[in-house]
DNA sequence: ATTACTGCAAATACTTTGCATACCG
DNA sequence: CGGTATGCAAAGTATTTGCAGTAAT
């Protein structure tokens, strides 16, 4: 079965698809049924979840194409990771709350003044920490006019 | 060289050892090391960062020292790791700016409406985005009252 | 002696990459 | 055809675990 002859089994995926094609990205069945799930899941699922679930409707789908598809679509700012270094764990010997800033250029962690709200529970959920992560260009990288990247 | 006589070479290191002490931690020679570090240091390391910068005094420790080290101090409350999820990564289909609650027990992860400052700049960084992630144990988690770990 | 900690190595988990094949225009 | 996307397998990285040796009490 072509990718075309599945896509006629999922009319509804038509707004997906003007959306994906909005965002210069081409519209396949794989990359469709990747985003449907992301819509429709409110788990903020991982990579594993992604592929036990589409593996039903797509038994050959790999793990790869759904880290390739999250990263294009991450790029292209249709998700957003929910993490706050892309390598490797950070440790933080301040256990007070604050907040911290993360530089996209160089990586770098700082600490930094951000005010929140101080809670013990939300939506009925028992709240033990708060982890507030900024991100952007550093002071130092802002400074380097480089054309980089 | 034994523990004992590599302590003796950092007397400073005292009242490190009776922080470990007040938290129930056999205050061996590389947790002090690593735990001093962790103090020092402003960049948020990463298990590498510590292990280039402490081969150097201490040569033959190894990674796995550090990675167990660290998660006794983070589960005594000593450090706090910067992440949203031990595992994997996550990704959100809402790129809108929002919070999330992540239950430390069952591992899901809810959205929250957690009121924050929106802000562009801070300390001089450019901010792009703000990521906040709240953990703690979640209400169906709460309302399971099994004596379990 | 007993108990706990370390460090190596192996195992596992997570993610990326190279490449041959398949699809679409 | 020609360019792009997919899926497999291999490689690369991050983290955990088992175990034997070492140190401290």
């Amino acid at each position: 079965m072509s990718d075309k002859e599945k896509m006629r089994q999922y009319v509804n995926l038509e707004s997906l698809k003007r959306e994906l094609e909005r965002h210069g990205i081409s519209p396949t069945f794989q990359r469709l049924k990747i985003l449907e799930y992301l819509r429709k899941s409110k788990s903020h699922p991982t990579v594993e979840m992604i592929y036990e679930a589409l593996s039903k409707d797509i038994p050959t789908i790999s793990k790869a194409t759904i880290y390739n598809t999250l990263h294009i679509f991450a790029r292209k700012g249709i998700v957003a990771e929910l993490s706050i270094c892309e390598e490797g764990a950070r440790f933080d010997a301040n256990t007070e709350p604050h907040a911290h800033f993360r530089c996209v250029k160089c990586g770098n962690i700082y600490d930094v003044d951000f005010m929140f709200e101080r809670i013990d529970e939300i939506h009925g959920h028992k709240v033990f920490e708060i982890i507030i992560c900024l991100k952007g260009i550093c002071r130092n990288c802002a400074h380097e006019n480089r054309a980089e990247d």
